[in-house]
RNA sequence: CGGGCUGGCGUAUGAUGGUGGUACGCGUGGUUUGGGACCACGUAGACUGGGUUCGAUUCCCAGCAGCCCGACCA
């Protein structure tokens, strides 16, 4: 991608209304726009960032079986009035009636519909274990958006549900799950801590995936050693007894979840009248789990965690491009010829009109790990610049070695 | 939902109860280029409603919007 191109611009300064670091950078960066609070559109170089995020969860998800599908945002008011959901989660759910005074709702998560479409499927044993995933867009009524991508009122979700016979074929799933999320959050490039935490409506616990930071809405308490975490809401000493720990190893610490997995039990297969006929001729209702990721939180947690004050430093597995590549005054033409050479992983700034200045600024912004510079300077010794982004030390590298030091 | 702060060109910011500047951006022309260029000309702005006042962008009230703290957070 050429930067003269590029359909966004970089701003020099970050909007005052927004405090949140991911906010600010990536709205300077032009990755994403604000329509109001808590919605947020992802523009270019934010679609390729969200793209390589949503392909890691694919991988993982796909690798444990899972199947993608892709259900429908508009959610009917009778099949969430039988988990008797259409009234105590009327405040969460963007509820509206049509011209002929139809209720419709949006879907901030997916049980209902998903439960009651997985009846047309799954009346056997045989038809067990099931698990299916989407990523799609939830809406939800926040009654305070906040902190850019971490908390929004429209926001990205993959989801992910299993179906089992019983509670012991739930929990190798939801272990093997559990797994997944940690390959995923590790190769996005955050280091994510299992957080076990309250079950909310569904269960007695959840775990949760917490990255430590500053702007994290969630106060856990981490137990280094084992790398997992109880999380505030269940910080009690008769639970710390049942893991066996003290509390005194345990260290206080902000954190954002970015991941949360739910054993759902027979709630909204028995108010569904999701069944299965087990090997006896017997009706049984199917035990349910559920899994969430927010890609646009996790994009934002990246953000958080990995930045420094001249901009982003975004992890190679998820960066726009690999390669920013700048050309200088008398460097335009080779510029010209890498560009061609290097492929799709390449941001190339073309642009004629602007400083060095301004070039290497924008390339600290915009984060992309590798940065190459090509000018009259370098090629005078048959080399172009390079350098890491989370390095401070640039060095000469020979144009016939380049393909060779920017492969994986 | 309770509390606080804020509302001005696309972004940032100065001044101001008396016809609104500056920087960046954007446009045209020219000169430039190794860490946020230079010159010239041009472009573009007071959230909405009410009140006070001879006169309100400025003061007051309400609404709306944004941010922050708290509550909430399948």
């Amino acid at each position: 991608m050429k930067l003269s191109q590029l359909f966004t611009k970089t701003l020099r300064d970050a909007p005052t209304d927004e405090t949140a670091i991911n906010a600010q950078l990536l709205l300077r960066g032009g990755f994403i726009s604000k329509v109001m609070a808590g919605v947020y559109e992802y523009l270019p170089l934010g679609f390729r960032v969200l793209d390589k995020i949503q392909r890691i969860i694919r991988e993982e998800m796909n690798a444990t079986g899972a199947q993608e599908l892709f259900l429908s945002v508009f959610q009917n008011k009778e099949t969430w009035q039988a988990t008797g959901r259409w009234e105590s989660a009327k405040e969460v759910m963007y509820r509206f009636q049509d011209d002929s005074g139809r209720a419709y709702g949006l879907g901030f998560t997916h049980e209902e519909p998903l439960t009651s479409t997985a009846k047309h499927f799954i009346g056997s044993y045989k038809d067990l274990p099931r698990a299916v995933y989407q990523i799609q867009t939830k809406f939800r009524n926040e009654p305070r958006a906040k902190s850019g991508l971490l908390r929004g009122r429209e926001f990205l979700m993959k989801d992910l549900y299993s179906f089992h016979t019983d509670q012991e074929d739930l929990d190798g799933y939801y272990e093997k799950v559990a797994a997944a999320y940690l390959r995923i959050f590790d190769r996005a490039g955050v280091k994510a801590i299992r957080t076990l935490a309250s079950g909310g409506l569904f269960s007695k616990f959840s775990d949760e995936f917490q990255v430590l930071a500053p702007v994290g809405e969630d106060t856990i308490y981490v137990n280094e050693k084992e790398n997992r975490a109880v999380n505030q809401e269940v910080h009690t000493e008769e639970f710390l007894k049942d893991l066996g720990w003290n509390r005194s190893d345990l260290k206080e610490q902000r954190a954002i979840e970015v991941g949360n997995i739910f054993k759902l039990g027979t709630r909204f297969s028995e108010a569904l009248g999701l069944l299965y006929t087990d090997k006896d001729g017997n009706k049984q209702p199917v035990v349910m789990a559920s899994y969430g990721i927010g890609p646009g939180r996790l994009m934002a947690t990246i953000v958080e965690t990995s930045h420094d004050e001249n901009g982003i430093v975004w992890p190679e597995s998820i960066a726009p491009f690999r390669v920013h590549l700048i050309a200088l005054p008398g460097g335009e033409e080779k510029a010209d010829e890498l560009y061609k050479q290097l492929g799709d992983e390449v941001l190339y700034d073309d642009r004629t009109d602007k400083t060095a200045g301004e070039k290497f600024a924008d390339a600290d912004l915009l984060g992309c790990p590798i940065r190459i510079v090509v000018s009259k300077k370098t090629l005078s010794q048959d080399s172009v610049e390079m350098k890491m982004r989370s390095a401070d030390e640039e060095k000469l590298v020979k144009i016939s070695d380049i393909q060779a030091k920017i492969k994986k």
